[in-house]
DNA sequence: TTGTAGGCGTTATCAA
DNA sequence: TTGATAACGCCTACAA
């Protein structure tokens, strides 16, 4: 490590006998410059190693060109995958990620940690903390005070926010519609934690598909468990208790229908035969699970690319920061769990 | 959003009715204030939301408070879950995370990245990259000419360079050591992708577990995967046509034991009766695999902390710069995959 | 204990 | 097409 980065935009107007305005015009292109000292400018930069200090160019140009990430659940495959599709459209637009997590999403201070992103003067601010409970308090007050636009991920509409999500409910629904076609009627539900607005949402969208089909929904077809496998497992066992008719069982993430698979077949209920199963997520080990199991695909990546861009626009242009929530649809993957013959 | 962030520590400073100098001073605590003006200025503080601009801070501090992570394969649990550990070990030692993502490791352009986080101003760069084929070839003459201190994960030992990793060779011998002990005594490997210096690595503990045990080892008991699911499937495949005998497999990665266990389950193949089986990462689905998968557990998140920590001793005081590899030890965890009565 | 002034590295304005 | 110079917001000698 050489001690410092000692060189310059000075520096290089020095050694190439011009002003540093005209080496700055050169390096932004911001105005033009002559072909020929363009030219010897540029094989200065290159011999002196010469790299603009953004903390500089973000001081007079008051814009950073850094984005703001607030994010949560990186251990799961979800999250961290539209993590990387956030920063994947942001390196291609020219910003830099500024990363913060939260890991308590229901109840962390929120506040301090906004602050702290415009604190280094962040451009725009991606909030992909899923929504729980009331944790949305604090920016229904204060967002109008936030000096920078906000995109939301994973959140409900609310008067003039701007999200990006996928469509919980449709997922939900086109995984019991599709039970109902295998013919399935029974259908119970394992849900997610119901303070969250993901878990809702799939909830409703099993209810619409089960009432669309005019069969009645009741509490004691509904459990809920925590995401993780242990509770589906544990879900799973109440749930064939409290609903003995049973005969299909929509699992509202694929890591509790693994759960809900082990309890199965210690057992001895056989999937698909005596039970029809669904998840949802698509995590990439749901094809080799026991059965290979049925479930929603959601466009992860693709969440993370859309906020970016979304964030873009509302940066370039605030008049377009106006309620909106742009939704994803998600995609039903068919597998054995599901296919009774 | 308000239009601007307007409220700078001049602002501050004229309301309060003192010197910037003061306002500064009470903000940093670098020279004494008295209390009275200290409360009061604070309170003007609060009353204006004055955010201190970090970028001019950065400037003539010529320090940003700001670590450049440079990361791969966050779809994965292991390396998520290391960032995990890298956030909040940085945000507890006050420093902002820049977050790089690299899609090719293996390829990649490293320069460019580099340049990019310098330019940010970070104060220290942690490589978070797995070491594949050649890809520290730029780091290996480069590096000296890096002004910001670096750390290296999943790496192995290189002249000068500080890196942290988890003992894969370690992990490796354990998993072949504890088939050994259940009475297994013809170990096949399913290996990850062999230009992967941890996949090596692994199969080096491996082979080393067998040669202590008196047995032969042989490229036939051997075959190389990709990390993923079906490639486990695929492999074990050919595993058993090659090997014949065999009676236990190592697996590389939970994933493709995954892959492995759907093969066996089509075949008929029982485990742990007919072949024992240990994986390796503990995925939080290991234990509900079927059966339940014997692995090899890393602290990825420690990893993760203890590279921000290192990282940290490196910007106060350089002169810590001097080739060092720390190693964590795995640890073994134990299911019915492996215990054949 | 507090205030003044200079400078961190860059871009933008205004002249030339 | 180029050059001087004044910001950007903050910190830190140096003075008072």
């Amino acid at each position: 490590m050489d001690s410092r980065q000692v060189v310059t935009i000075t520096d290089v107007a020095r050694r190439a006998g011009v002003s540093v305005s005209t080496v700055s015009n050169v390096l932004t292109g911001n105005r033009p410059v002559a072909e020929a000292t363009r030219v010897r400018v540029l094989a200065i930069v290159e011999e002196l190693g010469f790299r603009p200090n953004r903390l500089a160019r973000g001081l007079v140009n008051r814009s950073s060109k850094t984005l703001g990430v607030v994010a949560a659940g990186l251990e799961y495959y979800g999250p961290s995958s539209t993590l990387v599709g956030i920063e994947q459209q942001a390196s291609e637009m020219g910003y830099t990620l500024i990363l913060s997590l939260i890991h308590a999403p229901e109840t962390e201070d929120v506040e301090s940690i906004v602050a702290n992103l415009l604190t280094h003067q962040v451009d725009g601010i991606i909030w992909a903390i899923p929504q729980i409970g009331r944790n949305r308090l604090w920016w229904e007050r204060a967002y109008r005070h936030v000096p920078a636009p906000v995109v939301f991920l994973n959140t409900k509409l609310y008067p003039a926010l701007v999200g990006v999500d996928i469509d919980n409910r449709c997922g939900g629904r086109k995984a019991t519609e599709h039970l109902l076609e295998m013919g399935y009627r029974r259908i119970g539900l394992i849900a997610g934690p119901l303070d969250w607005w993901a878990a809702q949402q799939r909830r409703d969208g099993w209810q619409d598909a089960l009432r669309d089909a005019g069969f009645a929904v009741d509490d004691r077809h509904v459990v809920e468990g925590d995401w993780k496998p242990g509770s589906g497992e544990r879900a799973l066992a109440n749930l064939m208790e409290q609903y003995t008719e049973m005969d299909a069982v929509f699992v509202s993430n694929d890591q509790m229908a693994l759960g809900a698979m082990r309890w199965a077949r210690d057992q001895h209920v056989h999937i698909p035969q005596d039970l029809g199963m669904v998840g949802y997520d698509d995590l990439p080990e749901a094809e080799f699970f026991y059965p290979p199991l049925t479930t929603v695909r959601q466009q992860v990546i693709e969440v993370g690319k859309l906020a970016v861009r979304e964030l873009a626009r509302l940066i370039i242009d605030p008049e377009e920061n106006t309620e909106r929530l742009i939704l994803l649809e998600p995609e039903l993957v068919v597998r054995a769990s599901s296919q009774r013959r």
